[in-house]
Formats: structure tokens, sequence, C-alpha cells
RNA sequence: GGGCGAAUGGCGGAACUGGUAGACGCGCACGACUCAAAAUCGUGUUUCGCAAGAAGUGAGAGUUCGAUUCUCUCUUCGCCCA
């Protein structure tokens, strides 16, 4: 076996893992456990390169640790509730389940051809009704704690497909699918009361070390902890209303407003219903998404109404109130007072009115305040025009004061406000999972006894192309319980809870009364080692640590508060884009190299626009499918090639020499593996040469730590000097056991990044599969002699290599015998010497 | 507009707490083997310069004996929020 064959020794170390249950998690409760965990995929079809750069940078660390004497569990699973799923069903005809289940039998195949060392035993799927009918079972318990209500909200209604659209679905202000024209509609809905923990979300990401420093910083910004405070407005001369309460995250520009906004569905709004002009104009608002970017660029418009606001700083001032497509009733108390000056929202408004523009804040103490004229100013400053306030600092100081005198006054009070909004859980789809709820004749919800649990999903012939399936599916939605009717509800579960507790159940995959096992909990959270891509940085994480607060909550069972230890956001894989002369994407599968020039594969004539290389996606056509590259250069090579070129938290380039220098170098390492093997066979009689010895060493503490440090990269590095070096010196004459002890050693060190290999080396060699990290000894760390470096006035000059812990003066005595350094100090005085043993000499002249 | 981060050869990237900038790989060039090519192996490869040498980590300043690393200002790019 000239050759190495990856084909053959893949297939018979996947197999050996399978058979000897290599990877399957035992209860040991006297090892240390580690827990390490990828995102489990949603099952589209085929494994893509971001997955198979995922996996491997979870099995590399799942790997070693289990070396290193862990207990680990790594396991996987599939988030298959979704709605491609549903869509590929509408088209083709199909069943969802179908369709779900013949995905994630080949992408499983697909995942194990990468040699992962996954416990597929603990292997869970999401759509199963054995996965849901433990979330119907948590969804009960919070509503049981009062974390799950039910209200109604404004969705994205899209008429033609009668669905409710996702804001990412909305595009320009039209259905994705059907291009029609999305209208804002009110519907109730389900939503945990994630708000309830914000204060607890916010604050427990500082104890968050192991996360990346950006991705708490998202989740800080989408809490959006702010200090504001309500103001309370008297109406004049109003037989409607008296007063009208704002909440403001700026009380300090009070002296500044020019009048009051309100949504128009506020209470007051009752009192225009019958007005047609104001009935127009609310339908005109509901035109508007419901994003908060959506209505920042919409044009602002307002409805005047015939009351006047008195403001309360300033008795004389009195400032129209209008309702205002800009103020939604569900942030605040659904009414605002504009300052135009100091908020471009309120400043486009008054430019529309003819509103006034009064600047409250100056640049400097003191100062005049800043003029304002079709752009607000935000900045920061010192108050003016502004009574009490003037010349504080502005906002702190000022936003201080005035809460301050307004709680004096008992015109206001202080309120802490959060940018994060309930989470609502209704989506109007069929595949996801059913919410346990049914209706009595008074359309008032009664959870599901939990021993008809779980509500299963009905098996729909053929989805009808709009609507909501499970609405019309009749049979299902009227149910009886205990004689008594009642209506299903019919929406479905967001696909954010599925993932929201996976991590749990992956503790006890198979328990059956339960989602899972307190004790397996308690053994196996927090998850060590979560990793998956930035692209969850928000929602799926602040979901998930929401999930395991709210179950915990009131439960003294189990008492975790984050799931998540450690977090790690990989990459993206891209590749360079191509496109033919009339602009048409082009695969790379379709194009040739020739002569450095890429050219049509079926038509060379056809010149190739190579453009820039951007993150994978299927409308670029930037694709690589992993089955043919691991069909044509094992999984190994890949495994090498996407951990070799870039930092795992950083993009990397997919490119084809890549690939192939990577299968070249698996070569190299087998024919390496080859000689040592023949060398072996020669028994040296003696050799006092620790060289070996001493590279080992270095070797396995410079992989460990990179190992520690996610620095992969580095990794493949490391083995490549090893390769130069073994190559270099294998011919040497090292004694039988100090070439074989080491190279033992060296084949361990590098098993979680080749484990094919790396396992195949070893058993050629007849060598114990000894699984055990080795570690390194720090005598072998230090040199024998060091490099100085000599600096003459901060320039180097040159290099000593003398014997170790060489002092000061010895090193000026070596300089001056060396002609080549010493001229540039030669007739100067030595000013200063700094000297750093082992390293480095500056000498000032 | 706000927040966060990044910028190093032709390219991807290395450089521990400030101490030899460019490890390792790709690409390229030359050489060996070959009738030839591929494969493989060897040598070289920051720029300018024949050389000695000089310059050099986005730009500019600062701290320091010494800055890719620390501080400030700016430019460009990326991500998130708007």
């Amino acid at each position: 076996m000239n050759r190495y064959n990856f084909k053959e020794v893949e297939k018979y170390w996947q197999s050996y893992w399978i058979n000897n249950q290599t990877f399957k998690t035992k209860k040991d409760k006297n090892k240390k456990k580690f827990y390490c965990l990828e995102m489990f995929p949603y099952p589209s079809g085929k494994i893509h390169m971001g997955h198979v750069r995922n996996y491997t940078i979870g099995d590399v660390l799942a790997r070693y640790k289990i070396l290193e004497g862990y207990n680990v569990l790594h396991p996987m699973g599939w988030d298959s509730f979704g709605m491609p799923a549903e869509n590929a069903a509408r088209q083709n005809n199909l069943d969802p389940k179908t369709w779900t289940e013949s995905n994630i039998s080949v992408m499983k195949n697909q995942l194990k051809l990468l040699g992962l060392s996954i416990d597929w035993d603990r292997e869970i799927s999401t759509c199963s009704s054995e996965y849901y009918k433990h979330q119907q079972e948590f969804f009960l318990e919070l509503y049981k704690k009062k974390l799950v209500y039910r209200k109604e909200q404004y969705v994205n209604w899209d008429p033609v497909d009668e669905t409710v659209l996702a804001n990412e679905q909305v595009i320009d202000g039209k259905g994705w699918r059907s291009g029609a024209l999305v209208e804002r509609r009110k519907l109730n809905q389900w939503f945990f009361n994630i708000t309830n923990f914000a204060n607890e979300l916010l604050e427990e990401l500082d104890n968050l070390n192991e996360w990346p420093n950006k991705v708490k910083v998202m989740q800080r910004n989408w809490i959006g902890k702010s200090l504001g405070c309500e103001v309370k407005f008297k109406i004049e001369n109003s037989e409607k209303v008296n007063e009208i309460e704002c909440f403001t995250t700026r009380p300090d520009t009070l002296f500044g407003m020019s009048f009051l906004a309100i949504s128009v569905d506020h209470p007051i709004s009752k009192f225009y219903e019958k007005d047609k002009k104001f009935l127009e104009f609310k339908k005109e608002c509901s035109t508007t998404g419901t994003t908060e970017e959506a209505i920042a660029n919409a044009e602002k418009i307002g409805f005047k109404t015939d009351l006047l606001a008195i403001n309360p700083v300033n008795d004389s001032e009195k400032v129209p109130v209008y309702f205002a497509n800009f103020v939604l009733m569900d942030y605040g108390l659904g009414a605002v007072f504009g300052c135009p000056a100091h908020d471009q929202r309120d400043l486009d408004f008054a430019n529309k009115y003819e509103l006034k523009v009064i600047s409250v804040i100056s640049s400097e103490p003191n100062g005049e305040a800043v003029k304002v004229t079709d752009k607000a100013y935000t900045g920061s400053g010192y108050m003016a025009n502004s009574s009490f306030l003037n010349n504080l600092k502005c906002p702190d100081e000022s936003i201080v004061k005035t809460i301050e005198h307004l709680e004096k006054e008992k015109i206001g009070n202080k309120k802490i406000n959060f940018r994060l909004k309930d989470w609502g859980i209704s989506r109007q789809r069929y595949w996801g999972c059913p919410i346990p709820i049914v209706y009595d004749e008074n359309w008032k919800p009664n959870p599901i006894p939990k021993e008809m649990l779980p509500v299963e999903l009905p098996k729909i012939d053929k989805l009808e192309p709009t609507g909501n399936p499970l609405d019309k599916a009749k049979n299902w939605k009227n149910i009886n319980i205990k004689g008594k009717n009642y209506t299903r509800e019919t929406d479905t579960l967001d696909t954010f809870v599925d993932s929201s507790w996976y991590f749990l159940r992956f503790c006890s995959p198979k328990n059956n009364d339960y989602g899972f096992k307190a004790e397996d909990i308690n053994y196996w959270m927090p998850v060590d080692q979560y990793i998956g891509g930035v692209e969850h940085a928000i929602l799926h994480l602040l979901y998930s640590r929401f999930f395991v607060k709210a179950l915990s909550f009131q439960n003294n069972n189990f008492n975790i508060s984050e799931p998540f230890k450690g977090l790690f956001t990989q990459g993206m894989v891209c590749h360079e884009t191509y496109k033919d002369e009339n602009n048409n994407w082009i695969s790379p599968d379709e194009v040739e190299v020739i002569n450095g020039r890429k050219i049509l594969k079926s038509d060379p004539d056809i010149k190739i626009k190579v453009g820039p290389s951007e993150s994978m996606s299927k409308s670029k056509k930037n694709t690589i499918d992993p089955q043919k590259i691991i069909d044509t250069y094992g999984a190994d090579a890949v495994r090498l090639f996407i951990l070799s070129d870039s930092p795992p938290e950083k993009d990397v380039q997919w490119s084809e020499e890549g690939i192939i220098s990577a299968h070249k170098f698996i070569q190299k390492l087998w024919s390496l593996n080859l000689s040592i093997h023949d060398e072996i066979k020669k028994d040296h009689a003696e050799d006092d040469n620790n060289e070996l010895t001493k590279f080992t060493n270095r070797f396995i503490k410079k992989v460990t730590d990179a190992l520690n440090n996610f620095n992969y990269n580095v990794i493949i590095a490391h083995i490549h000097e090893l390769y130069s070096f073994l190559f270099k010196v294998i011919k040497n004459n090292y004694k039988k056991q100090t070439l074989l002890n080491n190279y033992h050693k060296i084949l361990i060190v590098i098993m979680p990044i080749i484990p094919h290999l790396s396992n195949e080396c070893i058993k050629l060699l007849n060598l114990k599969i000894d699984l055990k990290w080795p570690s390194f000894d720090e005598k072998y760390l230090i040199e024998d002699f060091s490099k100085i470096v000599v600096q003459i006035n901060g320039k180097k000059r040159g290099i000593l290599e003398t014997e170790i812990n060489i002092n000061e003066d010895k090193i000026i005595e070596i300089i001056k015998k060396d002609k080549n350094i010493f001229k540039y100090i030669d007739g100067n005085r030595i000013k200063k010497k700094i000297f750093i043993p082992n390293k480095l000499i500056n000498i000032i002249i």
C-alpha cells in the first residue's frame, strides 16, 4: 500500500467507530463532563460548506476533549420544523414530513462521511411528536406560570396568500411570493413574557466571560434598557380628555416641545371614530409597516385634533395634539411629545405641518442653542432656553434633573424602559408545533389536559396554496373533551421555540415522561462550548437564555440560569463569483482554468468575469457541494483545508487550489508514515540526540495552546512544520523506542484534525490506541542557546547566538569583537544599555 | 445616523503579557527528474538597490531605548442597530 487510499481508510474507521461505539456517551460521574454543541441544522436537502465548517470546528474540540479525558457529550439533531418544508410541499404536492425525513436521512449520511465524533444514539428531530409533545407540556407550564399570554397585535398580512408574513418576507411593502401589497392587520396571538426577564437577561451577560464581546454588545443593544419618564400633559378645555400621558427617554427636551403625537389606536381615538377623515387617516396609517425601520423611513403624517396640551414645565405653552403614523400603541404609552429640534422624526413632522422648532441644547456652556433647520441635533451639549435646566450637561445631568423635578411636582415619574418586546410565538402555519390550547364556545382559551398530549399535527393530503392549513382541517379543529365541544388553536409555534431547549433534550433524549431528567440536566448543563453562526447572535441565543430561565422559574428541580457557558461564532465560507457576458451567474462547476484563464467548460469561447469572493449562496451560484469534494479528496483533506486558511471566527475563502494542496499534504503525511514504518524495522543501537523529543514536546505545547484558543489555522501551520522536520530528521539514527514514543504522541496530537489518517498511521505501526492526550515536559521547552538581537539606537544590527543566560557584560565583550556590529558603535560613547536576558540588547549611543 | 470590529507581501494569514515583522500555506519564478508533459523533489520569493544599505504592518501624530501590538485624530471596509 503505497498511495493512501482515503476511501477505504475513511470507510474503515467510520465503521470502526460505530461498531466499537467509540463516541457513545456513557454516564460516568467520576469524569469531568464537557458538553460540546454545534447549532443543529435545518434539514434543507443536503449539507453545505457552512455545515462542514461548523461541525469540523466542533468535532476538533470534541475529539480533543475526549483525548484529554473528559466525558464528552457531542450530539446532533435536526431543527426540522419550518417554512421550507411547507413551501416544498405546496410546490411538489408532498407531505412535509416525508420531505423532511428524506432530507434528514441524506444529510445524516453526509455528516457521517465527515467522520464526526457524534453520539448518534442521541439524535433528535424537532418535528417528531416525541420531541414536541414535551414542548407542548412546557408551553402549558409557562401558561400556568403566566409567562404565556394572548394579546392582539399587528401583523403583516398578505391578502392574496391569506397568510401572515415575517418582516423579512415583506419586500418593499409587498409579499415576497404573491407580490401583493401587505396590510397591517390586528390578530390575536400568543406571546412569551420575555420582558419579565429583561433585566436578568441583560445583567447576566456580564457573567458570560467566554462569549464574544460583540455578541454581548448586540444583545445589550437589543434588550435596550433606557432610563425614561412618563409625563402627564393636561389638556385644555376639553370635554373628552383631561390629560394624556406620554413616555419619553428625553424628558430634558420638554422646553423644546411643540406638539403632542398619539397613536391612532390610543384610547382617545374612540372620540374620533365617527369622523370620516380620521378613519381615512387611520386606514392610511395601516399601510405603514410594523418595523422600526419601516416607520423611520415612512413619510410622517398626522391628523390634527381639536385638543391642546399644556406643557407642564412651561405653563404658557399650549401645543396641538396630533394622531401620527410614527407613534405605535405598543411602544411606551402610545403617546409622545414632539421636540423637533432634537429628534429627526419630530423635525420631519414639524416641517411638514409648520410647527415651531425650538432648540434647547447648546454645544458649549452658556452658549446659544444650536440652530436647527433640516437636521435635528441629537448630540450632547449643555441645556439652553430651558429655565432651571440651563447649562446642565446634556443628556446625562439634564435627564436626571428633569425627572427629579417632574416627580417632585407630581407630573411625571421615572420609568425604566426596555426596547425588548415580548416574544410573539404564534405562526399561522402548518409545519410547526401545535399550540396545546382549545377554545370554548365563548372563545375562552383552555389548556389541553396533560394526558391528551401530544397534540399531533393532522396529516393533510394536499396543502392549499393559500391560508392556514390547520384552520381548514375541520375534523382536527373541532374536538370534544369530556362531552364539551371545543375548537383547537390553529396557530403553531415559532420554530425558534423548538431550538430554545433542544440542548436540554440532548441530555436525556429518550426520557418519555418529561422533556428531560433534572438529574441529567444538572450533570451536563451548561453547554461548555456552543458553536455556530453569528447570524444567531441575537434571537436564538436570547430566546434560549429566556427559555431556560422561564423553565427554571419557580422550579426547584433544576437551577440553571444560563444555557451556554462558552460561545464561539464561526465565519462564513466564501467563494469567488463568476458571471458570463450577460451577467448570468455561473457555478464554479461550469468553470475551467486553462493557462491561468477562466473559461466556460461547455463553451471555451465564452469569457468568464471573476467577481469578488462572497459567502456561498444559491442565488449567486457560488456554492461547492461538500459531498463531491469528500468523494474526490476525502474527509480528512476537507477538514484540513476548511480549518487551514483563516482563523475559525473569520470568513474563509474556499479554493480549488487549497483543497488540492490539502489532499496532497495528506498523501505526504502518509508517505512519511511509511518511511517511519520502514525506519523502525532497523533498530539503531544508540542515540543521544534528543532533538526529536524536544521537537515533539514543543509541538504538543504549541498545538495544545492553539486548541485552547481556537487558533485552528495555526495548528495546520504547525503540522506543516512538523512534516518538514520529521522528513529531514527521520533518517537520523534514532533508537527505535525514542522514535516510536515521540511519533505516537504526535499522531495523537494531530488526531482531532485528521482523525482517519492519524488512526490509520497508529494502526500500521501497531501502536497502542492509547487515547490519551500527551503532556509535554517543560525541560524540553528550554533552549540550550539563545539568539540575542543586537540593536543600536533601536535598530536591529545583528543577531548573536550565545550560550543561555549570558550576562550583559559578556555580550558587550562579544559585540566589541564583532566587526559587523561594532562598526556602528565605534567612536561613540555608549549612553545607555537596555538588556533583556536571552532576548535582546539595545545600545544607545 | 449610532454601536462594535478590522486594515500586515501578488493572495489567505502568523507574530506569547511592547522586544528578529512576514511563520505556514496558496500563487509565481528558476532548477532536478522526463523525449515531453503531469506528478514529485529542490531553491528562491515584502519593496527599492548590482551591492553595501535603505524603506516598510491603511494615513498622520504621540508615549517608549524600542510600537503590527498602547493612546489620539483621520480614511476605507465589514457586521449589527436604525
